[in-house]
DNA sequence: CGCCAAGTTCACGTTTTGATAACCCAACAT
DNA sequence: ATGTTGGGTTATCAAAACGTGAACTTGGCG
């Protein structure tokens, strides 16, 4: 496996080689801006797979440029975490509005850093399921997100659409029998007629393909990847 | 096929309740502990197939409790998700340098952690199939994905076909006589002529092999692996 | 208010399944 | 040899199950 690749957004030099060392030291692929605008624009170029940002910095803050990032199709699947100064409070709160991963308290200690950034790393790679290889031709849906992305191409379903999706490829190739999909997605209590399913279905075979569909006449339908 | 026991572990009543009802309304057996201490010791002697542990408690918190559980042999096969608030402070996200297999953040939404869970439990499991062996020749049945598997070429039956066979195939050997099969694929109540299963073993024949299946004049059918 | 997207339903078309009738064969007892 | 029993085979048909386009409902939004 190729080493990964962390970004680095701050504005102190001091903090950013201290931090790169660390990093560089456990193994990562590490490049570094020293604010926000550089720090996207980099971002856009590279595709890192984890962004560290700090929260405040001149020309364009941590929140902006999160915001940025994950308005950018292509990073989307770049975890962002913050670096913020303790005391901040509500800090906290706009980084996750801006769509932060995690946040992360400064002064940090090297330990306490490396593991988080493992952690994340980790999650990142759990955290889509994936229909077909990692390789670009197929699908993966990140249900932390919402997100679909096709060959690439990012695709926005609707809540009903992405749910029976994120349900049906949770487990490739495995059927689900119309009960436990309508248990799933719709939920036990609701009633909806019977051709219901279907429409979703084809909806989501018109928008990704016949092909990731399988139907399983009197039992259900499965997803093969 | 039993139901899958849940162990669950958290100091806070209502969450308790909460995810206990969700799971429970899936078909899972749940049983909870308020604190990790509780939460070990019962998972000793219950030995779970999937422990939710929440990572702050009082008396002995998720990752002490991750430790020790990764630490008993009894619990090898036992699978450990770690739940934890979002904004906590989790510097220990080395929850799973602990031995986790998943990371879940809080709040959950019962859909998400249900999706979570049953692709943690799918990973536990190895696939059993029936009928026949892996040595390559063989027919393997798998319920789940609703295939066969004959000489590695997957072929899918329709649904009475796949449940005859399944029927005959779980007991390679033994001798189902007519009555046994339309009860357990017909259902006591539908009735049907007596030509029928004559000819559904008539396709299974055709599509799997004459081989398979041995006609027992007087008494019934059965399959031989 | 009018528009739009999401979600659902309806009516009808299409495909797949399952059941049966009608006929065939093989074994066996009389 | 003949009739009887138990099953095999095939073609055919009806119904179940699914697909589809269009219409309808609802809630958000300019």
């Amino acid at each position: 496996m190729r080493k990964q690749l962390i970004l680095l957004v701050d504005d102190e030099p001091d903090i950013l080689d201290f931090i790169e060392y660390n990093l560089v030291k456990e193994g990562y692929d590490v490049r570094t801006a020293e604010n926000g605008k550089d720090g996207v624009s980099l971002a856009k170029t590279l595709t890192p797979d984890l962004i560290l940002l700090d929260m405040m910095m001149p020309v364009m803050d941590g929140v902006e440029a999160c915001t940025e990032i994950r308005n950018t199709a292509s990073l989307d699947r770049t975890i962002v975490a913050m670096l913020t100064a303790r005391g901040e409070d509500y800090s906290q709160i706009a980084g996750f509005d801006a769509g932060a991963d995690d946040y992360i308290l400064k002064p940090v200690k090297p330990r306490v850093l490396i593991s988080r950034i493992q952690a994340l790393l980790r999650r990142k790679k759990s955290a889509s399921y994936v229909g077909g290889d990692y390789d670009g031709t197929g699908l993966m849906i990140d249900p932390e997100r919402y997100v679909v992305l096709l060959e690439g191409k990012e695709l926005s379903l609707p809540k009903k659409e992405f749910e029976l999706l994120s349900l049906l490829a949770s487990q490739p190739g495995r059927v689900f029998g119309r009960e436990k999909i309508l248990a799933t997605v719709w939920g036990t209590d609701v009633v909806v007629g019977d051709r219901t399913i279907d429409v979703h279905i084809r909806k989501l075979r018109e928008k990704l393909g016949e092909h990731f569909f399988k139907t399983v006449k009197g039992v259900g339908y499965k997803f093969v990847g």
